[in-house]
Order: structure tokens, then C-alpha cells, then sequence
DNA sequence: GTTGTCACG
DNA sequence: ACGTACGTGACAACC
């Protein structure tokens, strides 16, 4: 076989890294996540490719910035031009402090010199191109090959002729050009002829091969429209295929010899060092000074689940007992993934896979292996990797077994690590992190391991992770199984008399507006407050008018329909979201609500939940209130016990302000909205009134937020001047909380991101944005994760001291929900003052500030008492 | 699938 | 001057 010449499209690649990869930045604030990302897949690639022979091109024409290419990266954002354009220089560097070729010439970009290497390279090399653009399969023949990255930067698809004619209806690489002809496309400014898309020009070209083809048959094509456009576009169609042809005749040198790879020269251990690249070094020179590479790229390897990977089922007991006595030995971790099925009070296993020696150890239903694996998984010698721990925990709690040893969770760490991501599945993250993966088996598991470990480590997440996520996946797998006790029969009487409120208040709307319309249409009562009845416009949405509380409340005495469409709206919300919605997920088994706890959703560190939502029942109104009388003690117990940190937020940010004023208001155990009040309105403390309370209390939430003038003012329907002056009287003297926002924000932006009291960190790549509104948007969030991130470190802290204590004290009393600052608890007559001495306990020492930490307990016969 | 609205901390 | 409070999830309507 040919040797290889592997030949990589830089420009495409880094701008693919850019989001494939955690938005790292150096202690001196240098970008370095798409260099890191594309070093790791270089890396990657070198290993297993083993090429004799390596360039690496980038773009060097008028176009350096192509942005639009990430039109799909849907909700992310684009990177800027000045963000990408660090990352060109910066890998370039790289590249040729490792003595790597790096090719650009003026006036061409990476593909024209590639497609050069393509056509004119001596014939004694294979070629292999990896690039994110799509248009270099054109450059596809029986010795070049393509890897071409489909999303992010890990999934990769092999392309040969073959592969390219089974995902284009068998047309030949060369009609790439013909297609886009046709097309067109609009990231490269190829007009194509307007209103033909893919499918049709995927249609035109295999029944006649060519543009010009085509052309030629226009009479022959059915559809007077199509027949029309192509008539009228015939320039515009010969026109984009020439621009869609890649240039291959640029002036680069084709003496192999020189693409030839050699060592790194000694420049590349400080470069990397300086770029904190720390483990990558190692990585080169492993490879280049050849490597066992596990995985054949090509062929069936890549995006293909298991692609080289053993798979060995464990069916009967004699294999599952000698393979687990065989696991017994090992001391390292050991990777698995499980799949679980069924409802409670019955998840259950339904397959399991242990990585182990390179191979896939299987279980499935019906195996007689279960009893050994259970044996292994409850032996907390034996030290084990998995994703969703919560979940296996939850199985076996369901299954009367054990499960121990369990020591690394990579959705957990993965969320510590890159807290604002989207997914954490095993499969999100391997395709992430991984060039080569599986789509997220056991062995992708095993393979995350070490970058994973790094990454905690030098993010200085250990702590967080072992001692405090770890942990409280445990518990809130108790929490969700324990669930919580609807009283069904006042569920029931509630729905149906709120039922009867919202169709009286339908058929006097009926009457008031005097016409019929469905009043949960923002779109039809628009229409009808803002056209029909001639109502003032006082605020637009994206899509028509806006007819939120605000507004309508503005509205209110100007038409009696408005107060019969804010009660309507006030009983239709709880009405469907609390209690038609909740009927269907009262467990039928055990009669009682299980709620999701969500471990890696926000930003923050928060907790969230779902299925039901139990962190947002109705509280501040009264109507709000009966529906949380729904929640009683169950069958056993006797209390609902409500524990609640007072002020946390205020607290942690007096702590971590170290604000005089704020701290001597929390010493003095002060009405801290109060002292706010009798601090900005520079009256004494008794002349505090309850408007300056509530506008004191205002500003203290604004505070949180990272405040604004507008934002107060909305908030407190006051003008915006006025808000303003609020503001500044309480920097005037608050002056620590002043100093503490700007320190905050600086730390943001010089080392790119904010971090919580227990090291739980956010990264904020928009800090330095040029875009004031994104740039605002990250400095406001600086501000408020330390706060918001901190409050919500102690109370999972608190929950797992309060855990630890009630099962010292052996009391059934159990936790059954955290809503951000409360724990909400189940808990039996004779245990009730103990519980509550000890939760209280648990609570108020979960960390230790400068001021004290206070948690107020409450009990009652339903959830509504208990305030 | 996205948007508007509104429930909670 | 820029346009604006932080963090969530569920529902109905509309596309």
C-alpha cells in the first residue's frame, strides 16, 4: 500500500473547533479552545492514519472569516471575527514550532492548495484531506480520500468514491460542482439559480449529469416554473459552477520530502506550556515517534457504533463468574454503562456493558450472569466509571441491591467542567471529546477517563466533584424515589371547581369583548385589545403586540375584559400546569409524585426539576397557596417539614464582599431590605416606611442580578432617573458590594471566568465581546453566578449534612425535595422535634461566612403549612 | 420546533 | 449610544 499523505484543512478545522470545544483561555487571557481542539484531533488523526507525510493549509485570500458556514449551529453563537482571528496565528505557531508545513499562499485558500495536492502530488501518495467543508469532495478519486468532519470536530465520516455515490444517488465526485451549480450556496456566495434547492438540483443532475446538460434539456424538464427559473438563470448556473470549482493549479511546492514528518523542535514544549496545553506535548511525541494506534480510521471504524470494538456477551453464570473474578484483580477503574428500564417502584437493568482489556463485556436480559455483576457493582473495592449514576442508584435501590465503588460519573464532570452545555449524555460528550468515538459505549467511557480527570484537575473541580456531586446523585436518587404524596381527592376538587371559575370567566370575556375568541391566544387577544377595541399599544414582542401581566395591568380600567383576561390568565396557568398536570404523573404503584432531578442543567450549579417541575408550585398568591395543600405527609408519616435559608444570597454576598454596611446588617440580625432602605433613602432606620421597604428590597434583588437603572425601574414602575439614583446612593454606601462587582468583573474578563466559594466555575466568553449587548449580558452573569453558584454549593452541602445526620440519629424522617433554598422534608410525629433540630443544624453550618447562616423550620399537615 | 406567557427561587 | 435585571420548566398556540 501507498504511503499516506495526510493534508488538513486548517482554516475549516479551526473554525469547527472554535465550537466543538470548552471556550478555554490562559492565565493571560489568550483564546486557546480551538487550537486545543484541533491539536487534540491532530493528534488523534496521527495515530491513527500513521501518514508519511503531513501539511496543514489555511485560507489566505480576501475571505478569512467565514462565519456563515455555522448557519446550522442553531441557539449557538458565532464567533466574532477578532476571536476567531487569535486562533489562526496561535495554530500556525504551533504547527511550526512542532515542524509541521504550513501552507498559505496569497490569494488562495486551503482548498485551492489542497485540491493542488490532490491532482498534481506524485503518485506514490495516498491522500487523505480532513476538512469541515463540504466542497473538497469534489476533490475525491481512487487515491484521494476525505475525512470529513460532520459536527463539532470529533465526528468524522470517511469518504471514498464509494461513500461519496451512496449519499448522492450515485453521482460521481466531480458532479459536486454541477450540484452547487445548481444550488448555489450561500455561505460561499454562490447565487446557483434562485428557488432550486438540493433536492431538485440532486434530481436534475443524476437524470442529466451536467449544469450545461441541463441546460441544453431545459425543454424536456417537467414544471413550468423550474423550467422558467432555469431558463432565466442559465448565466447564473455556469457562472456558480465555475465558482464552485476548486482551483488546483496553485504555485505550492510538490516535493514530497518536504512534507515529510520529523520531531518537534524544542520551541513546542514552552509554547505549550505558555498555552497550558499540559498534557499534549506527551501526546506528540508519542505519536510521532510512532504509535500503536488502536483504531483504522477508514473504513468501518468511524461513526459507526462498536466499530472495532469486541463485543462478548456474557450469557450464562459460568462466564459471568469468571469474568468478574477475573475484573476482581484489577485495581484501576473499570468503565460500564447501564441501561434501565421500566417505572417506579421497578427500574430495573435491562443491559449492561463493561469495557475490560479492549473488549465489551455485555449483559442483557435474561443473562445468568446478573448475580455476579451485582456482586462486583456492591463491592466498593472495586473502583468504577459510569455515566448517570443517579439513575443506576435509583435501579438498585428499586432492585434491593448495592452500588459502590462508584468513584467517576463523566456527565457530572463533564457539566463541572463546561456548566453551560446543552447535553451531558455519554454519547454528547464522547463525540465531544473523543476524535475517534462510539457514539458512547463503555469504551468511550474508558477512553474519556484521562482527559476528563485532567480537565478536573486543572479546572480545581476535584473537590466539587467527589466530595459534593458524587455524593448527591446518591441522594437524589433516594429523594426521587421517595417521591411525594398528593392528597388525590383535593387534587381532584380543586381541578374541578377552578374548572367551573374559568368558564364563567370565558363566557363574561364572551360577553365583555362581544365577540367569541379563545382568551389563551396571545395572538388573538391582540388583535382584539389593540385593533377591535382600540387599546394603546404599550409594548411589542418579535412576532405582534405584547399582552403579558404588564401590560394588561397598564390596561386594567380601560376595558372591563382586561381584569376578566388576568383572572382567566391567573386560573388557566395553575389549572393546567399544576393541576391537570400533574394528575398524569402520580405514580399509579405508589401513589405519589416522583419528580427529576436534573443535576447537570444549569449554569449556575443549581439543581432543577422536572416531571413534574416541584421548584416552581404557585406560593406568592393565595389562589397559588390551596394548590400547595395538595402535598401531604404519606402513609408512615405524620409532617411536612419545611426548612428554609433565610437571605442566603444577601448572606453569601456580604461574605464574599466582605461589605461593611451588609455585614454589620446580618451581625445585628437587622431587616436587611429595611437597613437598604434607611441606606438609600438616608433616613433612620425606624422611618424605614413599607414603600421604601419594598423599593430597598428591589434594589437588593437588583443587586444579585448585576443591576441596572432599566432594569429596576421596570420592576418598580418607577422612571428610570429615579432608579438610577437609587443605585447610586447604594454604591455610595455600599461600597464594598461596589468594589466586590468591579473586582468580579475583572476577574471575568482577564481570566475568563467566575467562580462559586467551592471552586464550581462558569466560563464567559462574551466578557471581552465586542457586542455590548453580549458583553453586558457576561458581566451581569459574572456578577450573579458567585452569588446565585455559591448559595446554591451550601445548600448542596447542606442536604448531604442533613442526609448524614438524620441517618446517624436512624430516624425514617427522609428528604423529599430542594427548591433552591428550602429542603422540604417527610417527617414521622415522634421524630419531629429531633428532625428539626437537626436539619436546622445541618443547615445553618453547612458553611461558614462572616455572617451566620440562618435556616427557619416550619411544619404543617400539607406544604402550605409549612410557611 | 419556536414563541409568549407565567409559575418558582 | 448601545438596550437591559439572574437562574429555571411547563403549557398552549402557532408555525
Amino acid at each position: 500500500m501507498a504511503d499516506k499523505f495526510l493534508v488538513i484543512d486548517g482554516s475549516s478545522l479551526i473554525h469547527r473547533a472554535f465550537f466543538a470545544l470548552p471556550p478555554l483561555m490562559t492565565k493571560q487571557g489568550v483564546h486557546t479552545g480551538a487550537v486545543y481542539g484541533f491539536c487534540n484531533m491532530l493528534v488523534k488523526l496521527l495515530g491513527d492514519v500513521k501518514p508519511k507525510w503531513l501539511a496543514v493549509a489555511f485560507d489566505k485570500s480576501r475571505k478569512t472569516f467565514r462565519t456563515e458556514m455555522f448557519a446550522d449551529y442553531k441557539g449557538q453563537r458565532k464567533p466574532t471575527p477578532s476571536e476567531l482571528s487569535e486562533q489562526f496565528p496561535l495554530a500556525r505557531r504551533l504547527l511550526e514550532a512542532m515542524n509541521i508545513t504550513v501552507l498559505e499562499t496569497d490569494g488562495y485558500e486551503a482548498d485551492d492548495i489542497i485540491g493542488t495536492f490532490a491532482v498534481h502530488a506524485p503518485q506514490n501518495a495516498e491522500i487523505i484531506i480532513v476538512t469541515g467543508d463540504k466542497d473538497e469532495l469534489q476533490l475525491l478519486d481512487d487515491r484521494v480520500k476525505v475525512y470529513f468532519t460532520k459536527r463539532g470536530i470529533s465526528d468524522i465520516k470517511a469518504y471514498d468514491v464509494a461513500a461519496f455515490a451512496a449519499d448522492y444517488e450515485g453521482l460521481s465526485p466531480k458532479q459536486l460542482i454541477d450540484l452547487k451549480g445548481l444550488m448555489g450556496d450561500s455561505s460561499d456566495n454562490i447565487p446557483g439559480v434562485p428557488g432550486v434547492g438540493p433536492k431538485t438540483a440532486l434530481k436534475l443532475i443524476c437524470e442529466y449529469g451536467t449544469v450545461e446538460k441541463v441546460l441544453e434539456n431545459i425543454a424536456q424538464i417537467s414544471g413550468k416554473s423550474l423550467k422558467e427559473k432555469l431558463e432565466n438563470n442559465k448565466d447564473a448556473a455556469l457562472l456558480s459552477k465555475k465558482l464552485a470549482t476548486i482551483f488546483t493549479e496553485v504555485p505550492v511546492d510538490l516535493d514530497l520530502d518536504k512534507y515529510e514528518l520529523k520531531a518537534m523542535s524544542d520551541e513546542a514544549r514552552p509554547l505549550m506550556q505558555e498555552l497550558e496545553f499540559r498534557n499534549l506535548h506527551e501526546r506528540f511525541q508519542t505519536i510521532l515517534g510512532g504509535s500503536d494506534g488502536t483504531f483504522d480510521l477508514f473504513g468501518e471504524s468511524i461513526g459507526q457504533e462498536n466499530a472495532n470494538i469486541e463485543i462478548a456477551l456474557l450469557e450464562t453464570a459460568e462466564q459471568g463468574k469468571e469474568f468478574f473474578a477475573l475484573l476482581q484483580q484489577k485495581q484501576e477503574k473499570v468503565a460500564f454503562t447501564a441501561v434501565c428500564g421500566g417505572e417506579l417502584p421497578k427500574i430495573h437493568f435491562t443491559a449492561v456493558e463493561i469495557f475490560n482489556d479492549g473488549k465489551i463485556y455485555k449483559l442483557q436480559e435474561g443473562s445468568g450472569a446478573w448475580n455476579f455483576f451485582y456482586e462486583w457493582l456492591s463491592d466498593y473495592k472495586q473502583l468504577k466509571v459510569t455515566c448517570d449514576s443517579k439513575e443506576i442508584y435509583k435501579a438498585c435501590m428499586c432492585l434491593n441491591k448495592k452500588a459502590d465503588g462508584i468513584v467517576d460519573d463523566i456527565d457530572i464532570a463533564a457539566y463541572l467542567i463546561e456548566p453551560g452545555r446543552s447535553s451531558y449524555s455519554l454519547k454528547a460528550v464522547a463525540e465531544r471529546y473523543l476524535a475517534a468515538n462510539n457514539g458512547g459505549n463503555a469504551a468511550d467511557l474508558q477512553a474519556l477517563l484521562p482527559l476528563i480527570e485532567q480537565k478536573l484537575r486543572d479546572y480545581e473541580l476535584y473537590k466539587l466533584y467527589t466530595e459534593m456531586e458524587l455524593p448527591l446523585a446518591y441522594l437524589l436518587a433516594k429523594m426521587e424515589l421517595a417521591g411525594i404524596k398528593p392528597d388525590v381527592k383535593l387534587l381532584e376538587s380543586i381541578t374541578k371547581e377552578m374548572a367551573v371559575q374559568i368558564t364563567a370567566l370565558e363566557i363574561l370575556a364572551e360577553e365583555q369583548a362581544g365577540e367569541k375568541f379563545n382568551l389563551k391566544s396571545p395572538k388573538q387577544l391582540g388583535v382584539l385589545l389593540f385593533e377591535k377595541l382600540g387599546l394603546p399599544i404599550i409594548k411589542k414582542t418579535k412576532t405582534g403586540y405584547s399582552t403579558d401581566v404588564s401590560v394588561l395591568e397598564q390596561l386594567e380600567g380601560s376595558h372591563p375584559l382586561i381584569t376578566t383576561i388576568l383572572e382567566h390568565r391567573k386560573l388557566t396557568k395553575l389549572h393546567s400546569t399544576y393541576l391537570e398536570g400533574l394528575r398524569p404523573l402520580i405514580n399509579p404503584a405508589t401513589e405519589r409524585i416522583h419528580t427529576h432531578f436534573q443535576q447537570t442543567v444549569t449554569a449556575t450549579g443549581r439543581l432543577s426539576s422536572t416531571d413534574p417541575n416541584l421548584q416552581n408550585i404557585p406560593v406568592r398568591t393565595e389562589i397559588g397557596k390551596r394548590i400547595r395543600e395538595i402535598f401531604i405527609p404519606g402513609t408512615g408519616y405524620d409532617w411536612l417539614m419545611s426548612c428554609d435559608y433565610s437571605q442566603v444570597e444577601l448572606r453569601v454576598l456580604a461574605h464574599m464582599a466582605q461589605d461593611k454596611l451588609l455585614l454589620e446588617s446580618f451581625l445585628n440580625g437587622q431587616d436587611v431590605h429595611a437597613r437598604t432602605a434607611a441606606e438609600v433613602f438616608g433616613v433612620p432606620l425606624e422611618q424605614v416606611d413599607s414603600m421604601m421597604r419594598t423599593r430597598a428590597k428591589a434594589v437588593n434583588f437588583g443587586i444579585v442580578y448585576g443591576i441596572s437603572d432599566f432594569g429596576l425601574a421596570k420592576q418598580l414602575d418607577i422612571s428610570r432617573g429615579e432608579a438610577a439614583e437609587y443605585i447610586k446612593n447604594y454604591f455610595a454606601r455600599y461600597t464594598g458590594v461596589k468594589k466586590y462587582m468591579d473586582d468580579t468583573v475583572n476577574h471575568a474578563r482577564e481570566q475568563g471566568y467566575v467562580a462559586t466559594m467551592f471552586g464550581r466555575r462558569r466560563y464567559l466568553p462574551d466578557i471581552r465581546h465586542s457586542n455590548f449587548n453580549l458583553r453586558s449580558f457576561a458581566e451581569r452573569t459574572a456578577i450573579n453566578t458567585p452569588i446565585q453558584g455559591t448559595a446554591a454549593d451550601i445548600i448542596k452541602i447542606a442536604m448531604l449534612k442533613v442526609e448524614q445526620a438524620l441517618s446517624d440519629a436512624k430516624v425514617k424522617s427522609r428528604i423529599l425535595l430542594q427548591v433552591h433554598d428550602e429542603l422540604v422534608l417527610e417527617v414521622m410525629e415522634t421524630e419531629k422535634e429531633l428532625v428539626a433540630q437537626l436539619v436546622k443544624k445541618a443547615m445553618e453550618s453547612a458553611a461558614s461566612l462572616s455572617v451566620p447562616l440562618t435556616a427557619d423550620v416550619a411544619w404543617g399537615k400539607n406544604w402550605a403549612q409549612t410557611k
